[in-house]
This record gives C-alpha cells, sequence and structure tokens, in this order.
DNA sequence: TATGAATGAGAGTTCATTCAT
DNA sequence: AATGAATGAACTCTCATTCAT
C-alpha cells in the first residue's frame, strides 16, 4: 500500500513530517472528511508532494496505523510474570490495556470507521482483537488445567466476551468522555473478569 | 428529518416500498456507499421520487432505523417474570438481546459507521445502549441490596461493562461469521454474566 | 400560452384564486424563485390543478401581466384635456404615469427580470413603453409644429430619452425605496421635461 | 468571493482565459443560462478547472464584473476641464458616458439580470450607478451657486432623473439595436439635459 | 375538475489522483 | 524531490411537468 521509501534526509524528513501531521488530522477530522490537501498543509509541503510518498489516503493511514498498531502490541508483550498472582496479572493486563487504549483511542476509532468499507482496515483491527483474545484465551486454559479457572467455560467464548467487555468499556469511556477514576475502573474490571472465569478473588483466599 | 406522509394508498405503498427497499440496500452497501438512486433503483421508482418522502439519505436511514431501534426496545420491554430466578432472568436477557442483536447486526453496524459522522444518529445509539445499560445497573442495585450480588462493584461500572460484553460478542459474531452455538453462547455469556456479580450458580447452590 | 378557459363556476373561482394568489406570490419571491407549488399552496388548491388552467410558470406570469398592462395603459389613455396648458399636460401625465408606475413597480420588476430570458415578456415590456414613448413624441411633434417646442429635436431620440427619464426615475425610487416627495418629483420632472423640449414655463410667460 | 490567485505563470493563463472566456459566454446566453462547464469548454479546461481559481459562477462573474465596472468609472472619471463650457462639458459626459455603455451593454443587462436575486450586484450596479449621479448633482450645484442653472431644482431629484434618461436610453438603445446616429444622440440627450436644468444653449447666447 | 404521486433532466460542487514543469 | 495545475468521475438535490385515479 505504500510507496517508495525516501532516499534521502531530505525526503526522510518530508515523509516523517507528513504520517505525523496526518495522525493529528486524522484524530480531528476522522478519515472521510480529511481531504489530501489537509495532510499536505498540515505537513507544509505541497498537495502533490504526499503522493512522492504514498500512493492513496488509505496509504497514508496504513502508514499512522502502523505506530499505534505497535504501540498496543507492546503494550501486550509485556512480559507476564508467570509466579505472579493470577488476578494480579489480570489487573496488570486491564491496567495496560486500558491505557494504551486511551492514548489511541481516537485513532482505533477512526480505523473502525474506514474499516466499515476497508476490508485492508477491518483485518487490521480484527488481528489486533485476535491478540489480546488469543492471550486471554490461553491464560483460561492454564487456568481451567490448574483447576482454578471453571472448567465449563468454553475459551472460544469467554476469551473474545471478556475482551469484548474490556474494549467496549475503554471504547465508550473514551467517546463519552465519562468522568471515571482508572484505578477504579481497573479494580471493577479486573474483579468482574476473574470472577466471571471462577478465579476466587484475593480478599476470600484467606 | 422525515417530509411529508403520503395520502392516498399508493403513496403509502411507495413509501413503504422505499423504505422496505433501503433497508437491504444499507445492509448490503453500508450507508455511504449507497446513493440515493440506489434506493430508487430497488424499490422501483425514479430517482426523484425518493426526495418525495425523504429530505435526503439520511432522512431515510432515520426511518429505517425506527424499526430496528423499536424491535430492540420491544425486546427488552418483555417485562421480567420478578419471581424468577435472578440467573434464568440474566439468561433470558442475553438470549434475547443476542436474537435481536442478530436480526439487525448490520444496520446497527451501519448506523454506527453513519454515527462517526452525524451526531444525530450518535445520539441515537448512544441512547438506545443506554437502556441496556440502565436496566442492568437496575437490576444489580436490587441484588446488591438484596446482598445476593457484590456490594463493593460500582454499577456505574459494572453495569456498562457487562452490557458492553454482550454487545462486543454480538457485534464480532455477526461480524466474523463464527459458527457458534447460540444456546452455548447464551450459556457462557450467562455464566460469565453471573459469576462476575457475586450471584451464585444454580448447581452450586444445591 | 393559456390553457382552457373555465366552463363551470367553480372552474371560474379556482382559476381566479390562482391569478390573485400568482400576484401576491411573484411579487414576494420573484419569478424564477417561485415553484408552482408556491402558486399552488397560496391559492389552496393542488400542485397538479395549476395545469388544469395554465400550460406553464410562464403562462400563469402572462395572465398575471395581462392586469398590470392593462391598468398602466388604462392610466396612460385618459384622454387629454387638448386645451389645456401643455406643461400642466406634461404635469398630468407626469403624475399618472408614476402612480400607476408605483402600483405595479414590483410586478414590472419582476417582468424585466422574466424579459432577459424569455422574448415574450421582452415584447410586452417593450411594447407596454412604445405606448409611452409614442404618446410623447406625438406631442412633442404637435409643438413643435406649433412652434412652441424646439424645431431641432428628433422626436425620435427626444421622446424615448425622456420617457426614460421618468420611467428610470419611478424603477429607483421604487427599488431603493428613497423617501421623496411625491408631489416635488412630480414637479421636478415636468419641470425638467418641458424646459428640455424648449416649452416656455408658466411663471416665464407671464 | 473569488479563490486562490494562480502561483505560476501557467495558472496566470489559464485563469485569464477563463475570465476572457466568461464574458463571451456570459454576454451571449446570460448568466442563468450559463453552466459552470460552458465557461470550462469555452476556455478550453476540464470543468473542475475553474473550481481551482473560483468558489461559483458568481465568483466568475465578478471578476468579469471588474473589468467592465472599472471601465466605467476610468470613462467618468476622466478629468473635466473646468475653464469649458458647461455645455461642452455635459455634452462630452454624454459622449463618454454612451461609448463606455456601448462596449459594456450587455455585460451590464447581464448583471442587473443577476442583480435582482443576488444583492452584492445590487450594490455592485446601484454603486457605480450613484457615481455617476453624484457627478451630475455636484454639476448642477456648481452651475445652481453660479446662477446659471435653475435654482429652484432639486439636485437630489434632478441629478438622478437626468443620469436615468441617458441610462435609459442608452440601455434601450443597445437592447433593439435601433439605428441611431451616434453624435445626433450626443447631441440630442446634451440639449435636453442642457436645456432641462435651465443652462442656456449656445446659439443662444449669441 | 381536482388530486397528489411520479418523473427525470439538469446543475453545481468536491476531491482523489495524475501530470507537466 | 517538489510543486501546483488539471482532470473528471461521482453524487446530491430541485422542480417543472406529466399522469393515473
Amino acid at each position: 500500500m505504500t510507496t517508495a521509501a525516501p532516499v534521502t534526509a531530505r525526503g526522510r524528513r518530508t515523509r516523517d513530517a507528513l504520517v505525523l501531521a496526518a495522525r493529528e488530522v486524522f484524530e480531528a477530522r476522522g478519515f472521510s472528511d480529511t481531504r489530501m490537501s489537509d495532510l499536505a498543509d498540515a505537513a507544509g509541503v505541497s498537495h502533490g508532494t504526499v503522493y512522492t510518498y504514498f500512493d492513496s489516503k488509505e496509504a497514508v493511514l496504513a502508514e499512522v496505523c502502523n505506530a499505534v498498531v505497535g504501540e498496543l502490541f507492546a503494550a501486550v508483550r509485556v512480559p507476564d510474570d508467570l509466579r505472579a498472582d493470577p488476578v494480579t496479572r489480570i489487573e496488570e493486563g486491564n491496567r495496560r490495556y486500558l491505557r494504551a487504549y486511551a492514548r489511541h483511542a481516537r485513532m482505533l476509532e477512526v480505523v473502525e470507521q474506514v474499516a466499515t468499507t476497508d476490508p485492508r482496515f477491518r483485518e487490521l483491527i480484527d488481528g489486533l482483537r485476535a491478540v489480546f483474545v488469543e492471550k486471554a484465551a490461553a491464560t483460561l486454559r492454564h487456568l481451567q488445567a490448574d483447576g482454578r479457572a471453571d472448567p465449563t467455560l468454553d475459551p472460544g467464548i469467554a476469551a473474545p466476551a471478556l475482551v469484548g467487555m474490556a474494549e467496549s468499556f475503554a471504547r465508550r469511556w473514551h467517546a463519552t468522555g465519562a468522568d471515571y477514576d482508572a484505578e477504579q475502573v481497573v479494580a471493577t474490571l479486573t474483579r468482574l473478569w476473574a470472577r466471571a472465569i471462577g478465579l476466587a478473588l484475593p480478599e476470600e483466599t484467606r
């Protein structure tokens, strides 16, 4: 989807400026309301220059997405301390997820919009979600194997449901601008999640 | 947003045909990829005729939405049998919700897309969601008052989270076309939901 | 340009209501901004009914014009008292002209607008003007024959010029809504007109 | 009302071609019967190119008007030789006015048409006329102060009347295509004008 | 005679993309 | 590498007029 990588330092600078500016403009106006010339203006280059580096408006968005997706992946890839308490690990997962989501909420909204039209972005979003779902499913399976989680739950259903719970909450939180206390949200989601899969909560194990 | 209602039977027929056709076309092509003439073609009338009954493409969508929103409201408004077991009631709620969602999933997707651009549809969707969230919050509060649900959960956080779980699952189910068994999904979501708020499950009360 | 004359009394009434309403609407909105349905609405009939009596929007305007032109003709046709003093006759002509113009100024403006596009109305307006010009030319010729007006003036130029003076003034007067005293305008135009053709003014003949 | 000025020579050329072509097309078809694509075709560019330089059809007309109004202003601004005989000055004024009008008669007609709908052009036309009226009024006042013109005439009425005489004549001359001798028209209008305000004509002063 | 539904030609405008310089 | 001019497909909405009832 992307075009020629820049060869000179000047080219590199122009391209970087474009990607940086694009994110701001996309966040401000959404995808379809952003014109190529808006991107060019924001980056301080001429209209046609965008096409020196990108094939299309979608290609610019794809580039912006790379950064976003990368950061979200990074947030979830942080290695679990496997010796830690499962509830603590769920809590830490939720905390990181909500934090990463908040940073990129607007762009995710924009991409979600484009995804309704363009299957490539549909795949991107779905792939991103799949990573989180797969991680949740793996965790659930381990806990079931250890006899610590409800063995009757189908991880293929429960995992997407729980990830959806977090995602949906994060999305609405950002969209409505509701005034929640972040730690209370983390605590509540964690409590719901842990109990939902049958984990005993810390205070109950005492 | 809507224009003159038809006076004669013929007009009524034409208008109805338009709304019916519009739903199909919107579902097939999405909102922005649907042109007024597509609607007219699908209803077998000239494209100017659409403007006899609707001010704009948005007005047609609003009309289609009325039916969708109406049916979803109807599904949730079905009176609860208050004597029933809370878990059974959650289960029945989930069953109805998923069923209603399935019937309208594609249109909801379309409206969600438009909502990113048009605040009137944003409100419609948000209002719809609010009804479900409020119902879930009320139930949770009752159960907490009865000492049957976790009293530490903030219904203002837990309710949107749990509704989000169901909504998110329903949305992805439809979008990915995954091959789940409906009753197993209902059972799993209900189990997750009930346990999450601290309800004892039937088999455990024995 | 007009269609079938009404046969029944009811038809007569409908048609009259249309013409009456049309004048008001045309005066209020101009020709091109008036839609057939505006005419129908104003007359309290349905959209299609207008076509029972008129071929087109232009035909309605033509009908309205008939009344206007008729009244203007009437105003100028009022028989001159040939024994009266020429200046008095010019004065009386100006007075009547300005008065008639004021009553129909807005419609004349509307017709003038249509005339830029439709030659039939061009002819109508030009024909109307020609009547006044011809009358002025005839008067001038008589006065020249009597040795009372400048014999070097070409009536073919002087008459349209002087009528133009009155018409132009009347038009601008209405258009700008300037606050002149009607009798002072009559007096001034008369003085200019009379002197222009070389007539001695009353006070100078003493 | 106008958009970006061209930056390159090529752009300058295109824009100039558009304005030039626009005048011809407007003169030939009038404003409302001219489509944007007619302008583009006449200038040999694609119809989207018009929007590179102009916001709207009105903006193109405004640009064309600038030239017209400029030339008319120039014609009237030519400095009077104040030592010259007043009748000679009136004659020269009429001569210039008629000549300038003739060159732009069709465009003035077009603008007058648009002015019935668009107040911005109404103001343009009215402002143009005001310049001529004001000049005539000033002249009349001077002559009255010098005791050479009828002191009873109200310049606020007489000036617009006399300018209207010339304007109206010029307009009809062009519109009807009458075959007058230009110098005879100048002579007649001058004679009428001078006598009207009470100036002694040259042959009478001998 | 009246109604109001239906038609469809038409016009202005936007903007992603291409291209000459 | 950069510029900005040029392109033209696409799309919404208006409304005079026709026609079935």
